[in-house]
Order: structure tokens, then sequence, then C-alpha cells
DNA sequence: CGTTGAATAGTATTGATTATCATTACTGTT
DNA sequence: AACAGTAATGATAATCAATACTATTCAACG
């Protein structure tokens, strides 16, 4: 059950370090497919799902849409553009400021939470202002 | 564009009504499908979609899952089971304790928050207590 | 009645992800 | 170098949630 270090995996690997987006599993596989044509989908899903696994990259799964992975593993929430579907980077807002004490747990254990705020991106907020209608409407799903 | 109440809708919403748990879209398929035989999973969604666009219902998008539904619309978060996938109700953690004010938002509007919390049911957390290994690694995905 | 538009049932299709499996690649070990 | 054991791959099928399509049914109304 040990690890090796594939072309493929390593390749997966760097391509996603080198992005500031977050990618999903068939983006990522068309880029790395530029390099090595004949890697298969599931060997970048199996990668990306193993690295996460070992902390090495961020699975990011967004409630009603694909993975998204993400090359640095600091501890950070994300943002994700309703318009246009860009998914940002922010600083983590750390759990103790995000869960009250007083809080009713109903009987649960917390161990950890999902965050994911939605909003407006800088470029879509400035575009959005000169449209009659809302953005909002535009959403998918 | 206008509304009607079909046999099919008021009965998925009542069903949905009775239910304290958050059933998916095909659970409550199941359940309906015992008073309606020959309704079509697509009404279901169809209806669903329809009445939580109109407020009537709340579409719960968890992070890698299967949406679910919730038949009472006040606000509030939910918690899941990482053992057992059970999801519950938590009272609303306001967003204004739940988003610093000096939070850096690269240039974002913000619209909304997502938030879902992950932990341990009563039940999984007596189970689990006495089990030799960690539960958070029967984890899947 | 007959027409019209909305909703439905049934089915096909899409999209994301996972599983399967034969083949290939790697890692020691003689 | 030949070998055995094991891990990873490529190709493809299978699964699962969700949506799209189409012919049919239904409800309201003149």
């Amino acid at each position: 059950m040990q690890q090796r270090n594939t072309r493929q995996r390593q390749l997966i690997l760097d391509e996603l370090r080198k992005l500031t987006s977050h990618p999903t599993a068939t983006m990522l596989y068309d880029i790395v497919r530029r390099r090595l044509p004949r890697i298969s989908l599931g060997t970048v899903y199996r990668n990306l799902e193993q690295m996460a696994a070992a902390g090495m990259v961020r699975k990011i799964e967004t409630a009603g849409g694909p993975a998204r992975y993400d090359g640095s593993i600091h501890e950070h929430d994300h943002i994700r553009c309703v318009r246009c579907g860009r998914v940002d980077d922010l600083p983590a807002v750390p759990l103790d400021k995000m869960i009250p004490p007083d809080q009713d747990w109903v009987g649960y254990r917390v161990l950890d939470r999902r965050v994911e705020f939605l909003g407006l991106c800088p470029a879509c907020a400035n575009a959005s202002g000169e449209e009659t209608h809302s953005p909002v409407a535009d959403r998918k799903r």
C-alpha cells in the first residue's frame, strides 16, 4: 500500500501547483493531457484522491457542483462567484471565531466545519452593474 | 408560468413536512410512490425545485453528496454525522457572528454563506467510543 | 364539446465520479 | 539479467444524481 512517484502523478501535482485557480478534475485532465496525451481521466481522479488523503493537495467539495482541487494546503476558506463560477482563496476564518460557545449542538460532537462564501468577483460586480437584470438570475442550478 | 396545485405536488409537500429527517429527492420519491405509484422521479425533482424557488421548502446542497430537502423554512444551519450520514438541524449561527468585520474579501461582494458542520451524532459518538479505531477513518471520500 | 397551456409519466441523456480489469511499470532479490 | 511480487496505468464500463425530451393527460374556460 505504499505510494509510488509516477510520471503522471508528479505531472498532476506540478500542474496543479502552477495554477492559482482551482481546477476541477476534468480541467486538470485537459491540462496534463497536453504533456502526456495518453493519460487517463481515471488516473487523474485516483491520484488527486490519494494526494488529498495524504494531505498534499486540498479537495474542495462545492455544494451543487463538481469538486475542485487546490495545490496549496495552508488553512483557508473559499469564495465562489455566483456569476462566473470562479473560486478564490480567503484567509481562514478561525474555527473558534466561527463557532459561538453557547451554540446548541443537539448532542453532536463537532469535528469540523465547511464554509463556502458566495458573492460577486470584482469583474462580475462591475459587469453586472451595467446590466438591467439581476446577475443572480443567471445562476445555474 | 402560473403554478397549479396538482395531486403529486401536494403529496410531495405533505410528506416532506411530515419528516424531521432531510431526505434526498430519491428518498422522497420512494416515499410518495407508496401513495402514488405512477409518479415520476422527474416530477419530484421538478416540484421540489419549484417549491424551493418559491420559498416553500429549503434545498440543502451538501458538499460532496446529493442535495437534501427540508420542509421547514426557518433560518437554520445543519450538522451532518460523518459516520452515519444523518443530518440534523442547528439553530442558525447569525451571519455577523460568523463573519469577522476585518475579513479580507479579496474584492468580492459577499452575498451569502453556506455552512455545514461535521461531527458525530449522539448514537455514533457512543458506538465509536467502544471501538479501537478512529471513526474519522471510516469516513468515505 | 373542443381548444389551449400546464403538468405529468416515461424514458433518454448528460455529467461527475467510481469501479473493474487486463496490461504495463517499478522494486527489490537472487 | 531474469524473476516474482506488487502498484499504477489506460481503457472502458458502471453508477448515481440531475436534467432534458416527448408524447400523453389534465384542468379550466369560452
